[in-house]
DNA sequence: GCCAACGTTGGC
DNA sequence: GCCAACGTTGGC
């Protein structure tokens, strides 16, 4: 089982938006960025576990935990002219964008910042605390994953 | 709101 | 294939 980390700006969808889906699911639409749509498409199978992380925020940090539970398929909001996410190169006979469904595990008892986690050299590996840094899907070893739980 | 860092685009 | 211009991300 792998782990990840979903960034996402709580404006615009936060962990109180997750949890107020049907079933605390809903599909991870709109990565428009290809490491990211990689991770996603090739690399993420039901049944991985994820940190939801909130982004351009007051407090930037991670807040909970979800749960892969449907396999990458077609992104179809790059189909939609009206949806802000709207790639006109992208074909719905030869998808270029991807999603995941996610659920809801649980919020975590406390955000943690993401000032904290740069501050802990165990975890200065992580693509997440690194300079520039702009993935919104990334990977999290094990150990990180573990370290990151620690802290809660 | 500012701006550094980055990915993408397109002219050549 | 290079690289300048541009748009976006995201911390602060």
């Amino acid at each position: 089982m792998a782990c990840w980390l979903f960034k996402s700006e709580p404006d615009t969808f936060g962990i109180e938006d997750l949890a107020a889906q049907p079933r605390q699911t809903d599909h991870w639409d709109g990565v428009r960025n290809y490491q990211a749509r990689n991770f996603m498409r090739d690399d993420m199978t039901v049944g991985d576990l994820g940190f939801f992380y909130h982004s351009n925020t007051k407090e930037p940090g991670i807040v909970g935990i979800v749960e892969i539970v449907r396999a990458a398929y077609p992104d179809h909001t790059a189909f939609d002219p009206e949806d802000p996410h709207f790639d006109p190169k992208s074909d719905p006979d030869e998808p270029r964008w991807f999603m995941v469904d996610v659920k809801l595990v649980r919020r975590l008892a406390r955000t943690i910042p993401l000032a904290e986690l740069k501050a802990r050299p165990e975890i200065s590996d992580m693509p997440l605390v690194r300079k520039g840094n702009r993935l919104s899907v990334m990977p999290v070893t094990d150990e990180q994953w573990a370290f990151v739980l620690s802290l809660e």
